[in-house]
Formats: structure tokens, C-alpha cells, sequence
DNA sequence: AAAAAATTAAAACATATGTTTGAAATTGAC
DNA sequence: GTCAATTTCAAACATATGTTTTAATTTTTT
């Protein structure tokens, strides 16, 4: 009866550093966080069982409520994992905060994350769920991202305030700070299938980061003017 | 056992023009499209129930088989409502060939659309219905729908190579529209609840519309120099 | 008005899926 | 090696939900 559901609050750490004996690469809990994460970012919460994802990870179907409770509280923690993949609230501040680096070094240096991502997009599922969160929040969106999701996204208005030359929280900046990151958060959401479709010559190349670059910074220096 | 699931084919204007005596205020087919237009647009098709919309529309459970087939056939109809109600391709085509307007008014024509229509988001489902779509595709979508969608993006590209003065088909044209219209889909699709608490300086006002306007140009003349 | 057709309604049905159970297997501590 | 704790497994369970059925009701036709 002492099931695995009351372990969730124990240190992630011990954990992983028990010489796991079982499984040999990578614990059943771990396996079960990656599966989750490629069909969550595939077919969203909805549309994915519980059944497939085991299957995926090749456990039991029980598994999932064994470790995490339920699929809610397995998707919890795919969320988290999701934000570690991606920058780090810190890494972001320190980047924001460099004084050797100008502020369009600095959307660059935003850009070419989000291509790297975006080419990327295969391995890394995290970003494919957390910009359907942005999209169709579920019900199991946590407070506790949001509070990482909202300094991020105050770190970015500043950096399009400096930009724009108005103050972080002016209507101006939100307007900045829309326009030039609508593309990005597409880039990484849009249906591959669909983008390639409709728009075959898009490709992730050097060629899109110089386009993208010279249109937002154009762009910014109209609405600064 | 003539039921009314074959009857979708027989023509929607004899349907409509017949006094109708049992629904007074239209037939339970609009009613069960109009209240499942709404839960697909709020809820996405895997999460909405055919129970709930029969609730909402104040019809019985077994009424969205009986006139739709399946709950996938209503979901077509509804997308076939939906184009419906943004603009036609006749119409589209109409202001794109149209010789006295220029193209930069072309543009500002789309980007008031836009507006036009996320200002109406609440009674306007149909967007919301389209840009999920395109976001995550169903199993559902159509290829007529395709057919349609892919017609209105080549005259898009045909205006957005004329700005850049690139051909329709070149990588340049490509990056414009993307470029451009990411921002539009993003308005039409971001959940409300999510931007008003990134961005709750971004209101749908005249004053966005020219800042869309402003940096749209400047970036795109960026592009073509 | 009578008969036929179409529609509506309530309930039953079938299936998919999240979850629980209880036993078996494995692991780690002594 | 033994024993308790942990983990795995197969099966069962409960519920939600799309669908079907069958009868009652309404509408249309003649």
C-alpha cells in the first residue's frame, strides 16, 4: 500500500543517483517522463492515453499512476522538465543583464535559440508542449509556471523597451514585444505539415535567422520613430 | 430508418427556406452547428463532448448522429461554416486583382480584417475553429478545406512578392509572408486568458493596428533593399 | 382525416481509457 | 540467506462518451 504516488515530494536527486539495477538505462520514472513528453507534444493532453505512453516507454500500464498519481500529475511533471530543456530562468538574466553585449546582439542571440530549438524540434519535445500551453492552456496549467513563464517574458519586454526606447511596461514595448516574438512562438508551434504546404521554401536555414533579423530590427526602428 | 444522416447532401437552401414549424428559431441542424462551433472553438475537437453541445443547442443526444453521421461529420460541417464566415475566396480575389488599390493598402485591407475579426472573436467562432486547425490539424481535416486554404495563401504571396518585389514563389516572398502574417494568426489564435496576463497593455485598438502597420512596412522594405 | 415520412426522445449499448487491485518478482538492509 | 520494502505485472474496475435502438411525436402528403 506504501505506493510510489507519495514519492513525488522526495529529492529527484536520491533517485537518480541510486545506482539503478532494474532498468538499466534510465529509470522507469524517467523513461515514462520522455515518452510522455514526445506524445503530449504530438497529439496534446487530450488526445494521448496513458496506454500508448507505457507502451512507448515499455512499462506497465500502471506505471503512471504508480509514480505519479494520476496523467494529470504525470503531465505536472513533463511541464517542469519541459521548462528545463529549454533556458533556464537564470541563464535568461544573466544573458539580459550582459552590459558587453548590446541589445541587438541580444535579440539575435533570442533568435538563434529559437532556430536552434525549432531545427531541433525533433528531439526536444519540451518546447512543442509548452507553446501549446501557450496556445490551449489545459486545466493542469500550474501556477508555478507561470511564474517561470512571466519573468521570462519580463526580462524580454525590458530588452523591447531598451529597443523601441520606451519603458518596459509602456504600450509601445507590448506592441514590440508582440510582433517580434508572434513569429517565434509560430516557428516552433506551427504544423510542420501544414508550414510545408503552404510555405515550401521556409526552411531553418542561416539564410531565414539574417531575414527574420533585418525585418524585426527595421521594423523596431519604425516603431521607435 | 431514413435517417437524416444521408441527408446532408440535399441542398441546405431547401432546408432553410422551408417554414420551419417545429424550431422556431432555426432548424436543430443550425443550432447543433452554431452551439458546436462554439465547444470545438473553446475546447478543441478531442476534448468537447457531442452530449454537451446537444445541451447547448437544447437538443437530444441522439440528434448530432441522426443529422451529422458521427461527431466527425459534424466537425466538417462546422469547418465548412467556418470559412464561411471569414471571408470568401471570390472575394479575396476581388480585392487582390483590384488595380486601384495599391499594395500597401492591400495589406492594411488584410491586417483590419484581422482586427475586425479578433475583436469579434466571441460571436465569430469560425477563426478559432480555422487557426486549430492549422496549429494541429485533425484527422478530420478535409482536403476540400485544404483546397480552399491554399488558394487564399497563393494570393497572399502574391502580394506579399509584389512588397518585396521578389517573385510569389521565391525564398524572399516566402520569409515575408511568413513574417507578416505569423503576428495575425498569433492574434487570432493566442488564448486570451495567456495574453492578457504577458501582454495586458495589447488591446485590440486602432493604435495596434498602426503599429502592425508601421513595422510590417518598415521590416518589409528591409527585406527588399 | 388517414397514412406515410421525418423528427425527437429516453434509454440501452459498446468501447476506450484512467485507475485500482492484489499477487508476484525484485531489491536492499541486516 | 532472510525479511521487509519497493517495484512490476496482469487483470479487473469504473466511468465517460460516441453510437444505436426503438418507440413516441410531429409534420407532410394524399
Amino acid at each position: 500500500m506504501c505506493h510510489g504516488a507519495f514519492m513525488n515530494n522526495i529529492s529527484e536527486h536520491s533517485r537518480r543517483c541510486r545506482s539503478s539495477k532494474r532498468a538499466d538505462r534510465g529509470s522507469t520514472r524517467s523513461l515514462i517522463i520522455d515518452a510522455a513528453g514526445r506524445v503530449f507534444a504530438e497529439k496534446g493532453f487530450a488526445k494521448t492515453t496513458t496506454r500508448e505512453i507505457c507502451q512507448k516507454a515499455g512499462v506497465n500500464s500502471a506505471a503512471v499512476n504508480y509514480y505519479f498519481g494520476s496523467k494529470e500529475g504525470l503531465y505536472d511533471e513533463v511541464l517542469v522538465e519541459a521548462h528545463r530543456q529549454i533556458i533556464s530562468l537564470d541563464q535568461m538574466k544573466t544573458i539580459m543583464e550582459d552590459s558587453a553585449m548590446s541589445d541587438e546582439d541580444k535579440l539575435r542571440f533570442v533568435f538563434s535559440l529559437v532556430f536552434r530549438t525549432a531545427a531541433n524540434a525533433s528531439g526536444l519535445w519540451g518546447i512543442k508542449v509548452l507553446m501549446r500551453e501557450l496556445a490551449f492552456p489545459s486545466a493542469e496549467f500550474p501556477r508555478s509556471l507561470k511564474d517561470e513563464i512571466l519573468p521570462k517574458a519580463k526580462l524580454m519586454r525590458g530588452l523591447m523597451g531598451r529597443l523601441v526606447n520606451a519603458p518596459a511596461d509602456s504600450v509601445k514595448a507590448a506592441h514590440a514585444a508582440f510582433l517580434v516574438m508572434m513569429p517565434c512562438a509560430y516557428l516552433l508551434l506551427f504544423s510542420e505539415k501544414i508550414r510545408s504546404s503552404i510555405l515550401p521554401e521556409l526552411a531553418y536555414r542561416e539564410e531565414m535567422v539574417r531575414s527574420m533579423h533585418a525585418y524585426t530590427m527595421a521594423g523596431l526602428s519604425a516603431l521607435r520613430g
